[in-house]
DNA sequence: CTTTTTGTTCGGTTTGTTCCGAACTAATAA
DNA sequence: TTATTAGTTCGGAACAAACCGAACAAAAAG
């Protein structure tokens, strides 16, 4: 399927995944609630086992897939997990606020050498200060959004 | 400097930046507007010439750096290019772009799916919706920053 | 015209990633 | 008991990325 190839290729970069291990995720999201196998997944995606075993297991580490099991069935049927959406934003707000406190460590070092070496203003400051407003701007919109998905969830 | 380090770890991750790249552009936004020179960086990156030649011309390609000169000296002083806070927005923007049409792609798809094989309900298209409904908020929000910050810029 | 300054370019080494095959395990089936 | 199913683990091959040194270039200085 095309599509796997498109979208694993967009994994690939996003969640910074290796190009096989993008494409199971891809899979697996295409292939919906049924589930997909390991034995689908080296057949379909022509990877060897040992490959499939690895970056499943990984993905499984990532929370990035779960699965279920059928009575008298020893397969695994893996499926996406629900949650990717609020793991996506969480660590994005996390990136973002890892980012705020180097800025106001930039800030504050700048200040300091500013103040010591006086005579020509060494540094600008009013860069960090835009861009601590953009990720406080940012985070906090984007948070507004996380609330507003999690009580449309809870309203079904 | 273990302020460079710090900063190149965060830039080596952020930008996506072989680690002596990072080191660089770490290096140059903690000069400021005085600038750093190659010599500098050979001496005080510990890395070489043909390292930080590479590197410098890759971060000059990626409009992540400009350079200034003197008159009477042949040096380049690099230091950041401050429209980086507007292509960091703007690359996002990008992203986030790309990832709304692979979801509308993508809920295309299972809605297809799902009238073919009506069995049991192949997809639950609603992750879908909330993804992009993410999106779209994300992204009016940033947009909505990146003006106030422009129209900031025209104040002074 | 030779030397110094300020870099660039090329080939090769080191290091790291990605994947595979072969051998193994643990559970079930025959 | 032996075979099959459903995987895991390990060692290594193949490839890619990151960096270095040596040789080169171009312009100015001596």
């Amino acid at each position: 399927m095309g599509l796997v190839e498109k979208l694993g290729v967009h994994l690939e970069d996003r969640e910074q995944l290796a190009p096989v291990a993008a494409r199971i995720l891809a899979y697996v999201i295409l292939t919906g609630k049924k589930g997909s196998t390991f034995d689908d997944m080296v057949t379909i995606l022509c990877a060897s086992k040992s490959t499939i075993s690895t970056h499943l297991n990984h993905l499984k580490d990532l929370n990035k897939i779960v699965y279920f099991t059928k009575t008298g069935d020893r397969k695994k049927y893996f499926i996406i997990n629900r949650d990717m959406v609020f793991h996506h934003i969480d660590d994005m707000v996390q990136k973002w606020k890892e980012e705020r406190d180097i800025h106001l460590e930039l800030k504050e070092y700048k200040e300091k050498i500013n103040t010591i070496e006086n005579e020509n203003e060494k540094f600008d400051l009013t860069f960090h200060d835009d861009y601590i407003k953009f990720i406080d701007g940012a985070t906090s919109s984007v948070e507004e959004l996380r609330n507003k998905l999690t009580n449309n969830k809870l309203d079904i």
